[in-house]
DNA sequence: TGCTCAAAGGTCAAAGAAAGTCAAAGTCAA
DNA sequence: TTGACTTTGACTTTCTTTGACCTTTGAGCA
């Protein structure tokens, strides 16, 4: 199961030598015997903007997918990923950010965790309802990035 | 015998090895033949925060809970603190614990901030209601706290 | 040069797969 | 008999997978 998980870190992966890596959609769902579209899903939900990839495409022969792995200095990318936020943010997206922000040393583990804990549906459960404590999420979180920049 | 418990005794044997173990709902429901909101409710009576647990879940294809045991050896005064901190919390009340906590040398100054940061009122802007407020507070506090026993 | 068409990739919504919630009904000990 | 704890299940939410249909591109041919 999950097989997007597995492109997912198969693409990321891909990242080990380069900044920039290509890929063919109709070659990598065959190989992971998937539909077409599903690379797309993994793009959309993986390799976000707010979790630092820009994505650029081509159709027609010879065509392809780009996915670029941005190298902002430390500060420019706390501002983007807080102004790229939006008022709202799930879980998923949250770790994603905070795991995108241990990855390059911008915090340490504790401070990972710290910030998780505090973000995390467990901590916002007093809040019934899921959009509201998705706004709540965001505001915390965007609190706790600025003590970062 | 109570399900319930023994559906406990069964997690909990879980972590003989590991301090962290994953699960399937519906296959452990399955496995005790009960329906699978029974193992919610497992979880939220003995897999609380309160007695050192972080859950963490997954929906959708390849779901899955996750359970970790956080090290109850360090120290009691943490525990003491949750325990004894009620549903709901001020902002004062926080600040009052957080400092305790930094001068007893249990968290650092930048742990601290980020603490405060997490439970400030402007990071629970979005909450219109004081009393909720605190008691999303109380939370997210707990939460945390939890990360430094 | 301009046209045509196959080869890419894109989009979107429906179906599927888990887990979450909540309240009603049941149980049991004090 | 009451109140706390359990059990159950209908309904909800979230995430993933799939497929039908759409758009763009560029090579090759008239």
């Amino acid at each position: 199961m999950k097989i997007s998980d597995s492109i997912e870190n198969f693409i990321r992966q891909m990242f080990e030598d380069d900044n920039s890596v290509e890929l063919k959609r109709n070659e990598l769902a065959q190989y992971f015997n998937c539909v077409p579209s599903q690379i797309n899903y993994v793009i959309s939900t993986r390799f976000t903007t707010e979790r630092g990839y820009i994505v650029e495409s081509r159709r027609g022969g010879g065509g392809h997918i780009r996915i670029t792995r941005l190298n902002m200095s430390r500060n420019e990318r706390i501002m983007h990923i807080i102004n790229s936020m939006g008022p709202s943010v799930d879980v998923m997206t949250m770790e994603a950010i905070v795991n995108n922000l241990y990855v390059n040393n911008i915090m340490n583990g504790d401070e990972a965790k710290l910030v998780m804990a505090a973000c995390s549906n467990n901590a916002l459960s007093v809040v019934p309802d899921g959009q509201i404590k998705n706004r709540i999420r965001a505001n915390i979180l965007k609190n706790m990035l600025l003590l970062f920049v």
